[in-house]
DNA sequence: TATTGTTATACTCTATAACTATA
DNA sequence: TATAGTTATAGAGTATAACAATA
């Protein structure tokens, strides 16, 4: 178990790491925000898919991800066929221009990181992608469960309270 | 230097933090939303400071920093000096109440990740930060260098090779 | 009755631009 | 003229709730 000072740290590690993706995301093409990026990559990756499953993948609540594939769709990206299986469901599928939009989302993220992580190690990159994998594996499936919070210490703590 | 594929996967993985943020972010006290928290945890650690430097700390531009000071002030956890020196400037410092607040914060997010990290070791988190901090210095100071796009693959590369 | 997906609404965060007051 | 900070405006992302269609 890890000790409180490097938690606080972590928590600011991420706050901050907030300005690491809004510079990816200056470099996205026209039209193609990142949330619309994220569909097309996670399609590419995991194949045809059902609305609710992406939802899952992108770890948002299924209205953010309706709205991102209209988006997609809306441009010739995507595809929703019906499911014969479930008329409720719709299958996603990347089209041929939603492939290319997403060969050109490579180059550009492929080329600016090698530009800012030029003097990264083959290693280090690895590393750092596994312990971000373990790190969202270990916050995984959260959204449910609330957690515990500490019991509320509005009064006396550690420090004087500033006496109204 | 790293390959395509692990770049790729790298921001595969810095798009889907922000499910881990979120997380985080639920557990904060009302009235103090991310960008608030943000802002007392920075004078907390690096003690008074002018608009312009809390800016450069949170990487974003000063009229959001404004607007976040803004909340937090209105709320009592900071106040705002005239910059003797300066008289454009003020100086940001951190009231008891704000302390408060920010002891707070502290024992929500380090509740929340000793419950969410209780099976990662202190070596690991503390690399998941080193190698944290360092994406963000490799990132660094780039939002002025708006970095060179690959060369727009949509016809013919009409100019090439930013020779430096 | 429960589930899949859509839409309406509201809130947070961010950047750009226009503005003020000082330097 | 340039800089520090504020405010107005607009755009992206998200969650909640209400709703439609189907299971």
């Amino acid at each position: 178990m890890a000790e409180q000072a490097q938690f606080e740290e972590l928590a600011r590690q991420l706050s901050a790491v907030g300005a690491v993706k809004r510079d990816m995301g200056r470099i996205l093409p026209p039209d193609c925000p990142a949330g619309s990026a994220a569909v097309l990559t996670l399609l590419g990756r995991h194949g045809d898919m059902r609305m609710s499953k992406l939802a899952e993948l992108l770890a948002v609540d299924m209205s953010v991800t309706s709205r991102h594939v209209g988006h997609v769709a809306a441009r010739g990206w995507i595809e929703r066929h019906p499911d014969p299986a479930d008329k409720r469901s719709r299958i996603l599928r990347l089209t041929p221009e939603g492939l290319e939009q997403l060969d050109e989302l490579s180059r550009r993220t492929t080329h600016l990181l090698a530009e800012r992580l030029a003097d990264w190690t083959d290693e280090e990159v690895g590393q750092l992608i596994r312990l971000m994998t373990r790190l969202r594996a270990s916050f995984g499936d959260c959204r449910s469960a609330p957690l515990r919070l500490p019991a509320p210490v509005v009064e006396e703590t550690t420090r004087t309270p500033a006496s109204t």
